[in-house]
DNA sequence: CTCCCTGCAAACTGTTTGCAAGTAC
DNA sequence: GTACTTGCAAACAGTTTGCAGGGAG
C-alpha cells in the first residue's frame, strides 16, 4: 500500500524512484510545499525553508521545484501580474480557486466542460486538448473578516 | 456613432479621452496590436514596430502597453511558463483559446459557468467574483498541417 | 568511492526608473 | 510655451549557469 499522495513519504518515494538522492535540502523544501495552502514564490519557500535549515540556498529551491514540477508533484500558478507561484499539485483536481485577499488556494472538481469544448470546436475549429480554469474570490474566513472590519487586511 | 472597437480610430479616441497625446510611437504600437492575432511579448511588438518606425524604443512599448492595459484595450495572456503575452482585448468575450502549435489566439463565448460558481461556493465557502478560463489546442489550420506532415512546425 | 547535489558567485533576461531632449497640443 | 512623452542608460528583480567542495548511496 502506497502512502497518501499528499504525504512527505510519498513524495520522497517518487523522488527516489526518479533516481534522486534524498538530501536534507530537498526534504525541507518538500515539507514546506506540503504544509502550505498558499501558492508561494521560490523566494517565499526559501525564506520558510531557511527557518528550519538555515544553510539552504535559493538556487536549490529553484532546482528542486523544477524537479518536483517535472514529477507532477507541484504546479505553477498564475496570479495577478506574475506567474511565479508554486503549489502542491492534487491529481484529478485540475481547477483552482484562490482567495484574492489572503491568497489561500483550494482545488475543486467541475469537469462538466466537455460540452463547451465541443461547442468551441464547432464554432472556431479548434481541437481543445488542454484547459485551464482558475477562479478567484473570497474564502469563507476573509468574507467574515471583511464584513466585520472593512479595513482589516491580512495578506498572506 | 463610435467607430468599431477593434479599429485604430477607436483606440486613439480612447487614449485621447484619457488625456494621452497621440504620438507616432503610440500609433505604431497600437497598429501592431490590432493587426496581430497572436499573443505577443513586448519584445515581439517592439521588433514589429521597429519595422515601421525604426526610432521607437522598447521602453515606450512597455509604457504604452501599460496604458493600454489600464484602459482595457489590451489584456495580458498567460501561456506555458511565462505570462508576458499581450493581446487585443475583446469586450464581452472573456475566454481565450490559444493554438499550442502556432500561437494563434481567439476569443469565445461560454458563460454558462454561473452554476459552477454556486457549487464551488457551497462546497468550499468561496465567494467567486472573477474567473479565468483558457483553452489550448490546435487551430483548424494546424490540424490540417499536422495530419499532412507530422514533422512540419510553423511556430508564430 | 563515485557521482549527484549543494551553495556561492556571476551571468543573464525581462522590466522599471531617472533624466534630458523632443514633441503634441 | 507648457506639460506630456520619448529614448537612452542605468538600476533592478527574478532566474539560470559554472564550478569546486560536500554528502548520499
Amino acid at each position: 500500500m502506497t502512502p497518501g499522495s499528499g504525504t512527505l513519504t510519498y513524495w520522497l518515494e517518487m523522488m527516489r524512484i526518479d533516481g534522486c538522492r534524498l538530501t536534507k535540502a530537498r526534504r525541507t523544501i518538500i515539507e514546506m510545499v506540503i504544509s502550505n495552502r498558499y501558492a508561494s514564490t521560490p523566494q517565499q519557500l526559501y525564506d520558510a525553508s531557511r527557518r528550519i535549515y538555515p544553510g539552504i540556498g535559493l538556487v536549490t529551491v529553484y532546482r528542486t521545484l523544477e524537479k518536483l514540477e517535472q514529477l507532477g508533484l507541484v504546479r505553477r500558478v498564475h496570479q495577478g501580474s506574475g506567474c511565479n507561484g508554486f503549489l502542491l499539485n492534487e491529481q484529478g483536481h485540475n481547477h483552482l480557486i484562490i482567495c484574492e485577499n489572503c491568497g489561500r488556494a483550494e482545488y475543486f472538481e467541475g469537469d462538466d466542460l466537455q460540452p463547451l469544448f465541443e461547442k468551441v470546436n464547432q464554432a472556431h475549429g479548434f481541437l481543445v486538448n488542454q484547459h485551464w480554469l482558475q477562479l478567484s474570490g473570497l474564502c469563507s474566513d476573509c468574507q467574515k473578516n471583511i464584513s466585520q472590519d472593512s479595513l482589516g487586511q491580512d495578506n498572506n
